[in-house]
DNA sequence: GATAAGTCTACTATTTCACTAGAGATGGCA
DNA sequence: TGCCATCTCTAGTGAAATAGTAGACTTATC
């Protein structure tokens, strides 16, 4: 019942890149995701592209490149990413609904293990398939500055530009 | 989120198991456990030592010999079953009840991730720690009468030695 | 055009998985 | 007692997945 570190990686980089939108930092590069949760730059990278081609992130090249959401984070649903990075959520094949094989046992329909797997499929689904990256960005900030710990991506002081930021970021909601 | 393949095989052999004893067969040999669900003897065979090791099942060597459940079905756990043989259930380590591991993440109380795995962990254990065995076998034995599919292990036709254990099973609740 | 970013492709070490093999122990029965 | 069917223990193995590394390439900014 493991999640990979590929998955794993890729919802921390998500959920910081979200953390960071929130607080006016929409774009982040590579190596300070990777120093932020102490990941191996270059295989976050390659989980970085997998998530812009799955639609989940949007890339700047060059110089102040960059990556941002490519989506608001209240449409990332936590279950598709993973299923775009692990495959199915299913514990076998034969009760998943986004990839189902045909099990070796004869008779699916009187299988008390697939029923039970069943079970488990739709509880594992019912969490990752609701919750979205917004409402996990949401609940870490909110318990971040309850317990008065320092939010990641936030500036410490205020300059101009930041305030031209959050002033655009106000005009376009 | 993966059940192995050990996992699995151990599950439909000890549903198997629980099926035949509710039809008065407490024992089943490997290869008759084997042939029935199409697994590798001597893979099984591994698999049956290990549900042994673990309390589960009983096992009588020699001619006439064979698995048997260890205990009643009502007191085995299907989670448990899987710690066994899997480990633990949560999908990262330090969101795991049985096996906890720190993980890398510098603040697990603000750890946006680890939040919403031990949701994951949670609906996984709340399925799997509750059903037990004999709620499977129930199931699966209404199923397969209300839909007249032929249950396995039962034996055709009565003697009188089957008689005789019905007769015990019944004197010895 | 130098530099700092992301992109693409290939490679690799390690581990896990799902078995296979075979000698050994044990119990029932002739 | 000896035979044979059964479980037991230990070792080995091929394939696949996992978790990266490496490096040449493209693109954007200054």
């Amino acid at each position: 019942m493991n999640l990979s570190k590929r998955s794993e990686y890729a919802l921390r980089a998500l959920i910081d890149l979200g953390l960071a939108a929130e607080l006016g930092r929409p774009m982040l590069q590579v190596t300070e995701l990777a120093a932020k949760e102490k990941l191996p730059v270059k295989f976050l990278e390659q989980i970085l592209t997998q998530l812009r081609t799955g639609g989940y992130v949007e890339t700047k090249r060059g110089k102040l490149g960059g990556y941002s959401l490519a989506k608001d984070a209240s449409r990332i649903k936590l279950g598709a990413v993973i299923r775009l990075l692990d495959g199915p959520l299913a514990p076998i094949a034969c009760v998943s609904q986004s990839d189902y094989r045909r099990c070796t046992c004869p008779d699916e329909a009187h299988c008390g293990l697939r029923m039970l797997m069943l079970d488990v499929r739709n509880a594992i689904a019912r969490v990752l398939d609701r919750t979205t990256l917004a409402q996990i960005v949401e609940i870490t900030m909110r318990k971040m500055r309850r317990d008065k710990v320092p939010v990641p991506f936030a500036r410490q002081a205020f300059g101009l530009s930041d305030l031209l930021v959050l002033a655009q970021r106000k005009s376009v909601p």
